[in-house]
RNA sequence: GCGCUCGUAGCUCAAUUGGAUAGAGCACUUGACUACGAAUCAAGAGGUUGCAGGUUCGAGUCCUGCCGAGCGCACCA
């Protein structure tokens, strides 16, 4: 597995460190070393700002001193400017180095090995009988890059489907439902129907209050298992999980398992009576709470003795600790829930399960129409399924434009229309919040989710006409062209390892289009079947930038069709 | 009102987590398919990093205040 060389900036932090006589760690020179904005200034650069308080000695002064002490066979040459060395590597050193790592690993390359730990990744979660909105879809690509991403650094990713399956949301859908409800019309299109009734439920539930009295009730007889609520609620499910089922496979998304908070609703009285037994249950206004310092109180009961969302995630957590015994769970839940994760954490801490700090919760910005919150109650949504419906007509009318001789023309249509979807929404900080914007999703140039597949298809192709296969290689005449392809593949490991640290795939689809753009330079300058001897590294070379493109992919879970 | 998140080119976003002259893409203008796929490449133009202070060798990044946006804040999830 990876990891077999020892990275570049651990060896020269090394390096560094001995010419500084170990008055510095190895560990504390590499997290000062960073890489000029200006190529021409080198490859590595050391700032020497930081040590000169220690040694008392201006900046200039200690780099040229450090300067003439260093020589290893990574280092072609040193230059001092102002307070920095800068170092110039050994090119066709460190290019066979990493090279040959990548023609080993293979797919494995930046691959942790496993440490046999778990990871809890509760992504997706969408509500039953509500219709899958673009809203759904960052929580749905971001946790499942994250699993992906964690799985690479040497964990086990459970993928868990917290299902919004439970609430008086199915109060308000089952008086919906016998009031307006029409068995055949549902039947057709589950969602799209049972949205209309909920949304006009919504409308005359703001002037007339005793509907939401009628949605309470009738949540919580379904709580105590009334025989007909039950029947309507599985019925609700079904067909929405059916629904739900397309999108996931068009995403290529799956899950460990599917417990939602219905699944809860029987392990709800164990942690409310612990609560009770521990003092923390505090009666308020004929509801039950756990007060907290700096916030406000978590809700528990309410005062008509039905549960509330965070005794749910309450149960969950416990059960999931009791049965996964996972060292870390992410939450991938909008930040407009920020406050409920932390009063739900703060709530298990009081309750005294130490294993509370081990639960992240993973915002992400939220996606706006016209600058504002996307609304199912006022029906303002925009369907997932037409998004991606419009991305994938976008793909096939490029493929008849572009390619028209294509193989299997519906497939590729679909990889392409959906990778597009997925990138635009895991290529951007997860904080930001996104306005939603059709035609830039259709937009397939670009630091665009097509651009990085392309980039792999016209790999494919060379290696394909070149008749490539994997074998040993030397690497010496790829061109000084390539040298800044090097450096990004050399970088992958540390990518994927902030990746994790920050809970962020955007630094792999950033580092993908690096990556792609970088190799599209080079493919438009340098001749690669050449007929001169240097084809075979070439492709080599080549073959190593689609491995760790097409791996960078995966982890966003882009697919990479090998033509387009 | 309080809390959270944010404010960088016309638009969408970067910026090595405090480092060198703030960079990409889209859109716009121009050039390149006898070099392997033009979903590409090359070039041009585009900036008082919301405003005002402060911290230090050094601030888009950290602190304080203000302005602006979005989202939360008890029986929804």
């Amino acid at each position: 597995m990876g990891g077999k060389y020892m990275n570049l900036t651990n060896q020269i932090a090394n390096v560094i460190s001995i010419a500084l006589e170990n008055e510095w760690t190895a560990e504390q020179v590499e997290l000062l070393l960073e890489k000029p904005k200006q190529t021409e200034l080198g490859d590595i650069a050391f700032p020497c700002f930081t040590l000169a308080k220690k040694f008392r000695k201006a900046p200039q002064q200690i780099a040229l001193e450090l300067s003439a002490k260093l020589e290893d066979q990574l280092i072609a040459s040193v230059q001092v400017a102002g307070g920095y060395v800068n170092i110039f590597l050994n090119q066709a050193f460190v290019t066979n180095q990493v090279l040959h790592s990548i023609m080993t690993d293979l797919q494995k390359y930046g691959s942790k090995n496993s440490m046999h730990e778990k990871i809890v990744i509760d992504f997706s979660s969408p509500n039953i009988a509500k219709p899958f909105s673009m809203g759904h879809l960052r929580s749905t690509v971001i946790g499942n890059s994250l699993a992906n991403i964690a799985e690479k650094n040497g964990y086990e990713a459970l993928r868990i489907n917290h299902l919004g399956d439970w609430g008086t949301q199915f109060g308000k859908l089952i008086v919906a439902y016998k009031l307006w409800g029409n068995k055949e019309k549902i039947l057709a299109a589950p969602i799209e129907e049972l949205l209309k009734i909920y949304v006009h439920f919504h409308n005359l539930a703001e002037k007339d209050d005793s509907l939401n009295d009628q949605a309470r009730a009738a949540f919580k007889s379904l709580e105590e298992g009334d025989e007909e609520a039950l029947t309507l609620w599985n019925w609700f499910k079904e067909a929405s999980l059916k629904e739900f089922q397309i999108i996931y496979e068009l995403l290529g998304v799956h899950f460990d398992s599917y417990a939602g908070e219905a699944f809860y609703n029987d392990k709800m009285t164990r942690v409310v009576d612990d609560l009770k037994k521990k003092g923390l249950l505090i009666e308020s206004n004929g509801a039950f709470v756990v007060e907290l310092e700096d916030m406000p109180p978590s809700l528990i009961t309410k005062k008509d003795g039905a549960t509330l969302y965070a005794t749910r995630d309450l149960a969950a957590a416990i059960y999931r600790h009791q049965t996964f015994h996972a060292c870390k769970t992410f939450y991938v839940v909008g930040n407009e829930q920020t406050l409920h994760f932390k009063q739900l954490f703060s709530v298990l801490e009081k309750m005294g399960f130490e294993w509370s700090k081990n639960l992240v919760h993973v915002p992400f910005g939220m996606m706006l129409k016209d600058g504002k919150k996307m609304s199912t109650r006022k029906g303002k949504v925009i369907l997932l399924a037409d998004v991606i419906t419009d991305a994938i007509k976008t793909a096939q009318h490029n493929i008849e434009e572009k390619n028209p001789t294509l193989e299997n023309k519906e497939e590729v249509a679909k990889q392409v229309g959906v990778g597009a979807v997925i990138f635009n929404d895991l290529k951007n900080d997860r904080m930001n919040d996104i306005e939603f914007s059709l035609e830039q999703m259709l937009n397939f140039e670009g630091e665009t989710g097509p651009y990085v597949q392309y980039t792999n298809a016209r790999i494919c192709s060379l290696l394909q006409k070149g008749s490539f296969e994997v074998e040993a290689f030397t690497f010496s005449s790829i061109g000084v062209e390539a040298w800044p392809i090097i450096q990004l593949l050399e970088d992958f490991p540390r990518v994927v390892e902030k990746a994790f640290d920050n809970a962020d795939p955007s630094q792999i689809a950033k580092f993908s289009l690096l990556l792609a753009r970088q190799f599209n330079k080079y493919y438009a300058r340098t001749k690669i079947l050449a007929d001169d001897g240097t084809t075979s590294s070439k492709l080599a070379f080549a073959f190593t930038v689609s491995v760790v493109l097409k791996e960078s992919l995966r982890l966003l879970g882009v697919p990479a069709p090998e033509k387009m």
